[in-house]
DNA sequence: TATGAATGAGTCTTCATTCAT
DNA sequence: CATGAATGAAGACTCATTCAT
């Protein structure tokens, strides 16, 4: 609860040394990703944190209450920042470009997220399912979808894809191929696959599956453009 | 697969009374996909299969062999029935609805199968992985890489796809989108996307992205046939 | 792996092939003198007789009652064997002598008894001791106690010597230095003590402690004698 | 030894109230005299200590370690007590007396020593042997077995005894004596033999075996000064 | 603000024992 | 005779949590 870091509005920007709390959250996001949530024990994160599993406590009361945060100071604001430029009008393909994005640019800050997302929030029983539904941006998924429809309707969009599932689809794409990097990498026993590989992939993916693109389009612009163009800002 | 179940010569098929074995080790599968594996004690299945928790190590002794024996009796059947068939010589559309229709009949009989997929297997630290990893058939995944590749040369696939990744990417969306099925299903608070618009949504996805399919090839074919046409009798 | 052996009542010696209650009661005391009484399990004991948990208590009915065995069928013979030449009227020297030798004969050939006697006898809360107690030749016992305190009183014997307790001092001292030759081994890193030295070491410290033995009684007998000389038969 | 029992300055001596650690390793070597090493369970320690077997976790770990801080605390001091002040140059008989005096000084601190001794340093699989090795003097004991070779060479010392053994006799001896105390005395169902009478039979037999001491030496001081007249102070 | 001490509930696992076959 | 199946009780050990300091 005690937010301490109260950064003097003199000092701008340092914050080289982070206090207690942020160690510890830091520490329990990387251990999410790396064993899950349920074998993750207040113990591993202290130790990895350099401090005592009372002070887990001291911060958080609980372990509840430890997942409530992560939600809420780490997942809740990547996903504000992913959805919160979807607006109603846009072309459903440069709806899509722009999530993939920004997606992109915020695991590249928070790596954990794509494999605690799989684990803890798309799957059945996982802990933090619950939490994250209450920060899901429905009405912006519903305009999504909307801008597919009206894209089947005339007859610019694949007609297979059903409009509801496209949000989930394109969201767990990215979230699946980021946490299986390490996957990949380790059947084939080299180093993982470059992210601009990778987001190229994906986007290509998304808009063409396994046909090849219209030449029309040459879409050259997105290959050119780094991950972090337009990194949004969580605080 | 099944160990004891000596029926009596008499009685023909019959296999309803399940042995403990057998009991023990599905109660195990759906908690793992329920909970995971990390999460799921020995208490939990034991209680589920109507047995006690020391049954367990009667049959399986350790915690680790339970798990060697759920990758070797239930996944690693699943792997061989859905690559097996994938041979050279064949164009990568073929041999991509080949592998989406095996897997989805697969998952129908093993519904726990997704969860666990992208919890253990997919995620860094997944309790399965090293296990799975021996059973992987990359032979068969080089086949479909180089059909993409080979593909890619002719201009007739997608040259933005990473070759080496389309194998993961394939099974990662068919695992993804049904592990899925649950959360969105809980988004939208209504009943689960049925699983015809659910294999059209993902092969649609794959084989065309967003773009509307060429009306060359009609595809009516894989619209119409039921989910488990071809199933793999594992038996 | 049953191990039938119904030798024929008409078939004399040709004990070869022991049957299994034997081959179970072999690997018990084996395994009681390597770990201990309370340490030694079924598992561990018909693990080593090639046999199964189950059989022991077929043959056994009980932990408790496998321990009965053990000293009725093998502890209660040796020690028959070593005191029952024990008469009244002999010099303490010869029933010493006579006491360690018959001990060592039957050491020799049931290896396994320094340890249990020193863990499981002797030792306060040892699993035998009430056991072996009962069958204690207490008469014999008095009888050498005797032949001591009457040579203290002819000032041929050692008074500062407990008359009751050299006794257990005699086979004490045997077992001791039998159950040690291992860990002395072990220390200096080299191979065991022979059994000859052994002895000699053993009845000198009996017989004159550190000082030279006085040179009118030679006492070269016993050291060319071997250590089998007198084994007793105990069947 | 103590770790914490941080006594106010003010409180000069006065250590009564032992700390909870301090409790548990006292109940720990009670127990291990009283059932051995291998039957004596958490439980049963936290039990007579009072306390829960969780704690004995907090403090130690492991059962493993448990067995290494008994050893370390309370063997290895004991230990070094009784042959630091072995030195070359000294008469065998002096340096045996020395031994036996401080031992038995040392027992009487610490009763549960010799029943420990038998069954858990000198048998085979005995728990805390390889411990209990590497706090062996081995140079100390040398010194006394070149003392013994000497004599014998000189002819003042029983040439009939192995002066690489007679170090691990004369421990063991006063092991054996005083484990046996109550063995003894449950044989006769009399009560325990007194300290004076066990010190005086030991060294008689280590010295004189069974024949009278010779009168030139008188030994008399030996017997009247009490056990522990020269305690070695373990700090 | 921080922590060492302490614990009850629960983990996997082992064991002696029973019993139907 | 012999054993595979089954289990209750108990083993060591872990963990989140509390609390005095």
């Amino acid at each position: 609860m005690p937010r301490k870091s109260l950064g003097k509005p003199g000092r701008p920007a340092a914050n080289l040394e982070r206090d207690a709390r942020d160690l510890l959250l830091a520490a329990a996001t990387e251990l999410f990703a790396e064993h899950g949530v349920a074998a993750t024990t207040f113990a591993m994160i202290a130790k990895r944190a350099g401090l005592t599993p009372a002070m887990l406590h001291y911060y958080f009361t609980n372990r509840d209450r430890l997942l409530d945060v992560v939600v809420e100071e780490r997942l809740a604001p990547l996903i504000a920042s992913v959805w919160t430029p979807v607006q109603a009008g846009v072309a459903p393909k440069e709806l899509i470009l722009g999530i993939v994005e920004r997606l992109l640019a915020g695991i590249e800050r928070m790596p954990w997220v794509p494999s605690t997302w799989m684990r803890e929030v798309l799957n059945e029983g996982g802990l933090l399912r619950t939490r994250v539904l209450r920060h899901l941006p429905f009405e912006k998924i519903r305009i999504l979808g909307e801008a597919v429809a009206r894209g089947q309707a005339s007859k610019t969009v694949n007609p297979n894809l059903d409009s509801g599932l496209i949000g989930f689809s394109i969201v767990g794409l990215v979230m699946l191929h980021l946490a299986t990097v390490s996957f990949a990498a380790e059947v084939f026993a080299r180093k993982a696959t470059a992210a601009e590989v990778m987001s190229r992939h994906i986007t290509g993916l998304l808009l063409d599956g396994l046909r090849p693109p219209s030449p029309a389009r040459p879409r050259k612009t997105r290959s050119t453009r780094s991950l972090d163009t337009r990194g949004n800002k969580s605080k």
